[in-house]
DNA sequence: GAAACAAAGGTAATCGTTTACCCTTGTAAG
DNA sequence: CTTACAAGGGTAAACGATTACCTTTGTTTC
């Protein structure tokens, strides 16, 4: 591969004169700069970009960690990232395939040895302390779907439990009485945070959620039909179902529908997230929208900023999201 | 940050036996292995992947070119890559947002800088010749969906014609004699081959596709409906409907039934890719399953082979792939 | 005509690694 | 007691760029 020295040698100039062609640098006349770029043209020169890093100690990558690609919802994340990073020219390194604390430390560690410095990160299983002590290694460190009160200027988070409550409030407007949840099973915050909003809100308003009537679940199509089913085990009745994500929102209906009960005419269901699929299912989902590109824009251009400049930013700010209703057809006025 | 240097003065030793700790290498003592260890603990030491590569002119990340994070099918072949690359430990580099040849060559630009030698592209915008061109300056390019004579031992593709006759035979086994076929706008060569497939299947069994029966959409939801709106404005029957997509076949299907139009009772349909979608549908959709993150696979592992032997492999050899049938409820026989 | 300065370009140190080559020491073989 | 060799470890040259600092040349100003 032709290097620097080649395209040099054979434009007759120096190793210097070259770097600056190619960087706009000053102290180049016009015709040096026809010159070089014609040779750099006709060897077909490419940069290299590693001794570049390696000299400026500027990384031109942005850093994502997330568990998983097929999963819409980190798709979502990354695209954002990826917006922000393109408009900066910088590209995206990924690394997923995250289960375990393990495997999530060793993802951040590979980012760190390409001397990252824009990282976003989308941690469930590392510990606060860890992840604290990671933000004083990388300064354009973001978590993003995640609050820590000691580094809350560097977390771009939703409030879950609001969420939560915001569903009950709809599902109140409706009249409706007789209320259901199905929640995930899976070892993290944000369902119990869901859980408890809604419950929060219903007991406020002079309600109560039947234990009987809360199910749990994979987070998937299967998660939430099975979750259903037992439900509709137990015999109670329910009017109103609140279900963790859209895709179990999904498979829940379809098994009231298989069951005789008609969505949203006999029961309303609202999900979670506001994914693709819920404007593909019929009827349409009522769900919260999570607005994951969004702030992963936001999660991105903090941590450019953080990265850039070394005077700290404002201590005290975080950047808490609120989910907004989407209303659609799944969620009715009850009528009983 | 620390360097191999600050590791061996406090070490007491050299940056070659701190070198060798760090890669496994010979000629370190046990004693020495664990000194150093310890002291690259002590100080939070993280090699720098950027010198690295300058010096062993390997670089660690399997590059990835693809036009958007946020469609399920390339997240899905994404995903592929990825999996083989963790496999390998390297990591994955993104280049997306391809809309013209000129973006195309930009993002393929970018991974060449970096020196990704392992590189998965997706492009339908660059010409023959210059994919041809390029793989003379990367050994380790793969192309995916794409098939090119001259370099076919590096192309990893689908038959899309074969997907268009597949479709049509499924059809005629369910006894349908009227037909009609939703495309999609985009100006690359897919739709067309799908179509001119599914044409000729039909021709050979002695039908016909009416002309007026063939509308074109964007590849969405939307797309889906407003093409089958125009398909029904012709007044003309058919009881088989095969569309270029999922996303399209499940906006079809929901404007079939606002229409009175029962599936598949009164219309089947038939989509392509079989993404995520069509299983969360309800009906839920009979498509051509595109097997792309098992091709994307295939695509990386062929990357990894060509990039580390310098022999040529079998330049013969070509990697296509067919389209499985995927029966679902969206078809079903045509009893009138 | 000397001084001052600007413009253009070259020289060489540097970034953080790896690794070919050399050196030392201890031990086994003759 | 040599000699040979193995094991462990050090020295320094790369890798391919950037950039601080220096040199040369020409022009302007008094």
């Amino acid at each position: 591969m032709t290097t620097i020295k080649d395209v040099a040698r054979i434009a007759g100039v120096s190793v210097a004169s070259v770097s600056r062609v190619i960087n706009n640098g000053p102290k180049v006349s016009k015709l040096t700069i026809e010159k070089v770029n014609k040779i750099m043209a006709d060897l077909s020169y490419t940069p290299n970009a590693n001794a570049r890093a390696l000299v400026t100690k500027k990384s031109t990558t942005v850093g994502v960690v997330i568990p998983d690609l097929t999963d819409p919802f980190f798709a979502s994340l990354a695209h954002g990232v990826d917006q922000v990073a393109r408009q900066e020219n910088m590209q995206l390194l990924l690394s997923t395939g995250l289960v375990t604390a393990e495997s999530e430390q060793q993802a951040i560690n590979l980012l760190i040895e390409r001397r990252c410095d824009v990282i976003v990160l989308h941690s469930k299983k590392l510990s606060d302390d860890t992840l604290i002590a990671l933000t004083d290694k990388v300064p354009g460190l973001v978590l993003i779907d995640r609050y820590i009160e000691q580094i809350a200027h560097r977390c771009v988070w939703l409030d879950n439990s609001e969420g939560g409550k915001i569903a009950a409030r709809h599902l109140l407007a409706l009249k409706h009485k007789y209320f259901s949840c199905i929640s995930s099973t899976y070892k993290i915050d944000d369902p119990n945070l869901r859980l408890q909003g809604f419950q929060n809100e219903l007991n406020s308003a002079g309600f109560n959620l039947d234990q009987q009537l809360i199910e749990y679940g994979e987070p998937n199509l299967q998660g939430g039909e099975i979750a259903t089913q037992k439900l509709l085990a137990s015999g109670k009745k329910f009017t109103a179902l609140f279900v963790y994500n859209d895709a179990m929102a999904i498979g829940a209906i379809s098994t009231l529908e298989d069951n005789g009960y008609r969505v949203p005419t006999d029961i309303s269901v609202i999900g979670f997230d506001d994914v693709l699929l819920s404007r593909y299912s019929r009827p349409k989902l009522t769900t919260l929208n999570y607005p994951i590109e969004e702030m992963a824009i936001q999660a991105t251009n903090l941590a450019l900023e953080l990265a850039n400049k070394d005077n700290k930013a404002d201590k005290t700010k975080s950047f808490k999201y609120i989910p907004r209703l989407k209303k659609r057809e799944s969620t009715s006025l009850n009528d009983n």
